[in-house]
DNA sequence: TATTAATCTATTAAATCTATAGGGCTGTAT
DNA sequence: ATACAGCCCTATAGATTTAATAGATTAATA
């Protein structure tokens, strides 16, 4: 399970990607209209910044913006930032491997390699979708959505 | 990241396979092989026995064994019964949906989608999965080991 | 220089994970 | 009958993680 500091910082982002430039935006305003408790959200948006992913200006006019092109922000990248690793036990992880502590014999063992197909494949879905994606998804289905309406009128 | 709790019964698992139809295994005997501890290993035991994955007998020559074939235990089934649902997220969650809290509307969700792939290629890996493609694999990797060690000599 | 808004440091509260300890009960084999 | 070994319950507790809050500081702008 993704933690809520991941899902918050989704979030923000694609509330982010929806403003892409047109300045910067309040960290209040984000909260506010994305519910996520002000003080927290700092926190994330912080840290987001510091790797990267979003940039800042402080004073009047300030605010945070997306730090590089929606489609140049993975998925993968925004849950490593804030969760740590994809993989399901450090031994298989490709950017943070270590060792398992209660692994005697990492060549022999047979959990292993079924963890590094699980780590593949969630890395191979995380690491291709970017946050265009995901705002194209939404916008797809709020069409949908509307074009149900429509019809029911 | 799979909990300790997972991996230990994963481990018992593979031991438990190892020694199938050679009669029930001492919880002692197990913990003290795979250097886990009892009192853990037990709750982990019991937990398993009762969602049908082991059996067990009382008395004296008793102790746990596989209720079932290697080849009829999946890895998902294990690690959902232990750690809970696969899914990312609960609201992509085909054995245990729930909505997601900080939801608002699941319809237009950009993130939902993502999450949703990523639950079935974990499924696909670990459902598909069975102790005895685990023992296989453990014994393909012995096998290679002792011809590398053959080969030095 | 006053205001604004991000930044930094620290702390707290709650939950979960991991593990340990003890003991009475139940069923099984000899 | 007796010893054995799992069953089941309670309780405890340290460690870690997660979620959230508070207050002081720094930087930018008008």
């Amino acid at each position: 399970m993704i933690s809520k500091k991941t899902k918050y910082a989704l979030k923000a982002l694609l509330y982010l990607g929806r403003k892409y430039n047109q300045g910067p935006v309040l960290i209040s305003d984000l909260a506010r209209d994305e519910r996520i408790p002000k003080k927290f959200l700092e926190l994330i948006l912080l840290t987001l910044k510091n790797n990267g992913v979003l940039q800042s200006r402080k004073g009047k006019g300030g605010g945070y913006y997306l730090g590089k092109p929606p489609r140049e922000i993975s998925v993968g990248n925004v849950i490593r930032i804030l969760d740590g690793p994809l993989a399901p036990v450090p031994c298989v992880s490709e950017t943070a491997y270590a060792k398992c502590q209660e692994c005697t014999d990492e060549q022999t063992c047979g959990i292993r390699p079924v963890m590094k197909d699980v780590r593949d494949a969630i890395a191979n879905i995380l690491d291709k979708t970017s946050l265009a994606d995901m705002l194209e998804r939404e916008e797809k289905a709020e069409q949908q959505e509307r074009g149900i309406l429509q019809y029911f009128i």
